[in-house]
DNA sequence: CTGAAAGCGCTTACAG
DNA sequence: CTGAAAGCGCTTACAG
């Protein structure tokens, strides 16, 4: 069977809390029994039985990361990061995909992982606009993305409208004077989430510049795909006056409405200029190179592992908190053309 | 504190046996004394404790994913892939992301994970060519890719030399007679691995043509990312006499190289061909579509999780076994042009 | 069909 | 600096 502590005192001829001791590298070992374990330990190849030690301590140090897919390069990334971020701590990252459904995200919030895990860090898509019943038995939470209109949770998150103002901006400040958006959706899940933020900072730069909103410039989208993005632009080109410009609410729709202007001939940014937000790997080498808004991704992945882990220490000894990440708006081909080239 | 069989017990006045058997589903219990339970359970919120139970089992449920890295859409799509499959189990996927870097493959094959974990799937990259030292008391072990050197060990992988060899005949099918290959590397570790296999198709494709290999033709890169396909193009179009169709070994490097191709101004495919490896989702939207070979992808990650599941069952009862998934050799614009458009 | 009790492997007061 | 013993919450023979 496996060793045990007990299997290692054995052969060093001290007792288990020593080789407990040095197991865990207490201090206060003589050296020359330290020395006479740490043998024992090699020589029988010892591991120690994380579940045991789990259920002694009350503490796993696996934490668990939910995201609607990995399929989706922004979430692949940012787990990427996640479980980077927890390994320095670490910690070991169990991955749930909810694929955005609110019962998943829901059964995760409220403990699917039983006491297996010490915190969760949920991306919700669904769930952002649904209240969230929290009890204290419930495990340490930390929200990726806007705050859940119910109770107080920990989140962190960037300033969703402000980028989306931003990345809209930037088409009008080009001359676009029919600016369309790609990601309206109209369900009542999404009505306070991602969707409704990007799509009020869209709204507050074209008022900003005295333009309406034009309905028929904002096609709904069922989801945020490169497949999505490629038929709303599809939509959108079929207009009895088209747009001269985009705003994608991510990275995905754009460089699927990319795909699609290139079906159709069109130049890019010359007849309609792309912007998308995300700012993942794939935009930086597409033909054109994508414009977008990057997030600070390496931040929302460390700040929201540290935020779980003061969470984790304090529970309930302190108040939710709100960590903002900046973002930087990111200019390429798909709005300024090929500057500098022949 | 937390709620635990006892409490629940009770509460219905029963034994903390008959409250597991309720938990665990077991028959044999009165309906009259589990209505009783299900109330008790409903009314406490309890959540089984699993580090308990699986110090009692032995088992854990859960299963950890190793990978090179998330950033890799490759990598990504096959780990949500996995945690689908092991869901359908009961299982849960833990990953770890290995950057491909020799020590931190072989610390998670050799059980980084102590007993928490009831088996791994590691999709190794430097560890291939390298002896894997595997005792009985390590965790059960599937590879994903090609079979290690060493000891026996399952895995499962598709044929990467025919697939190499597929590609590469269509290009040359297409009629190109300077076939480029990008994906080239000489280290110690990665001679027996994916790269030996894929270059080994490529030569004996341009073999069976009457092609001699011209080393020009075959630059080596440090990595397999958009960067390393970008550069590698580059330097294939400073030769004297370009190469008039490029595989790549993924399709990430002929993303890269679409993208260089796209700098200079030449047209893909009239100048030069592109074909890839791996059929992720980004070659499908991309400018021109991406030409591929696709992995039975889906095969993979089922067959992995359910390899494994054997394993844990039969420990050391069973001979190491391989299995074999298909491919499909995918072309599209990158290598046939936009046939059918105008 | 149900109960009382042992034990999985660890850590942690409590003594010394 | 080290040891003996309790106990984390569960499941599982063993009885009844």
């Amino acid at each position: 069977m496996a060793v045990r502590l007990q299997d290692v005192a054995a052969i060093a001829e001290v007792s288990v809390k020593t080789v407990s001791n040095v197991v865990n590298d207490y201090r206060h070992v003589r050296p020359e029994t330290r020395a006479r374990v740490q043998a024992a330990l090699v020589e029988l190849d010892y591991r120690p039985n994380l579940s045991a030690r789990s259920l002694r301590q009350g503490r796993s140090g696996v934490i668990a990361l939910a995201v609607p897919t990995l399929d989706m390069p922004y979430f692949a990334e940012l787990a990427g990061s996640v479980v980077e971020a927890a390994a320095q701590r670490g910690w070991t990252v169990l991955v749930d995909q909810t694929d955005g459904l609110p019962d998943r995200e829901r059964a995760v919030a409220t403990g699917l992982r039983g006491h297996l895990i010490d915190g969760l860090i949920l991306s919700p898509v669904a769930l952002e606009g649904v209240e969230l019943q929290r009890t204290q038995e419930d495990v340490p939470l930390v929200l990726l993305g806007e705050k859940i209109a119910g109770g107080p949770v920990d989140h962190v998150a960037v300033d969703n409208e402000a980028a989306a103002r931003a990345a809209t901006t930037h088409l009008l400040d080009l001359g676009r004077r029919r600016v369309a958006a790609i990601g309206y959706q109209s369900s009542a899940d999404a009505a306070s989430g991602v969707a409704a933020l990007r799509r009020r900072g869209y709204e507050a730069a074209l008022a900003a510049a005295g333009h309406d909103v034009d309905a028929s410039l904002t096609p709904e989208v069922p989801g945020y795909l490169r497949s999505d993005g490629a038929e709303a632009m599809s939509a959108l080109l079929g207009l009895p006056w088209p747009p001269d410009a985009v705003f994608c609410f991510n990275d995905l729709l754009a460089l699927g409405a990319l795909r699609t202007l290139a079906d159709r001939g069109l130049r890019v940014p010359d007849d309609v200029a792309v912007i998308g937000f995300d700012d993942v790997e794939d935009g930086r080498y597409s033909v054109p190179r994508l414009s977008t808004v990057a997030p600070a991704k390496e931040s929302i992945a460390s700040d929201a592992v540290d935020m779980l882990a003061d969470r984790i220490a304090r529970r309930d000894q302190v108040a939710a908190r709100e960590i903002r990440v900046g973002f930087d708006l990111v200019p390429r081909e798909s709005t300024l053309g090929r500057t500098g080239q022949p």
